[in-house]
DNA sequence: GACTCCTGATTACAACTGTAATCAGTCTTG
DNA sequence: CAAGACTGATTACAGTTGTAATCAGGAGTC
């Protein structure tokens, strides 16, 4: 699966979240902390289609975007790159991590308790 | 701070392994799947550099280098950003998402438990 | 002192990204 | 039918990255 860029990756949670939209539709639906004009959106579109990453259809004389990748399989992806690159791939070290980055909350930390139990289970 | 990007990351792994060094030495220690020559390695330090990630001390007539930023701080950044970018900054829907990924084994299960209740205390 | 070697500095160049503007073709509307 | 409007396609252009080669200056060697 072809990498997506950081820019991209906005276009991609657009359709993720609803599909297939047009050209125009995207670009509403962009947050707008990106300032995209429409141009942009659509160099975005073209380059996601090469990718592989989108699909269009045809829908008169435009068309509709939808994704051809699973947005767990992109995020899968994307997070075991991460583990790799920087905790040798094992996820123990992460939460360790977050911890004392006090990224967790004493919430989280029941959550995630919870979480594993029923993982266990 | 400034991105580190992928390749230069490596550079940084190996400064943060032991340091300082030369050039030279930085190259011997990349890993070789890199296949990188000495001219990379030093393009990467000079940007390294100009990033200010990285520092340099004069010896004779060459440098010394040495990380300037602390592993943990880069590290804590870049997934802070991916859990950002992909769940929202939360961490139980990444776990749970690693957990259905088959990326937790038993074993991660029981360790990130004993950790959990080591926090908690 | 001339030549070679080592080292950082400068330059190279293509692919990928961010951020569009412009072009060309089709629909609509007066 | 002529003039706009809307859409994808093509082109633009600078900054980052991967991957070096080349250059210039000092150090050591015959």
């Amino acid at each position: 699966m072809e990498r997506i860029a950081e820019g991209e990756y906005a276009v991609m949670e657009v359709l993720w979240e609803r599909s297939p939209l047009t050209a125009a539709e995207v670009a509403e639906r962009v947050p707008e902390q990106r300032g995209w004009s429409l141009a942009t959106v659509k160099t975005m579109l073209s380059r996601l289609l090469a990718k592989g990453v989108l699909a269009h259809e045809e829908d008169g004389r435009r068309y509709l975007y939808r994704p051809a990748i699973r947005r767990e399989d992109y995020v899968a992806e994307e997070s075991g790159r991460l583990l790799d690159r920087m905790f040798g791939g094992r996820l123990t070290p992460f939460v360790a991590h977050l911890a004392e980055r006090d990224r967790l909350t004493p919430a989280d930390i029941e959550e995630i308790e919870t979480l594993l139990k029923a993982l266990k289970s």
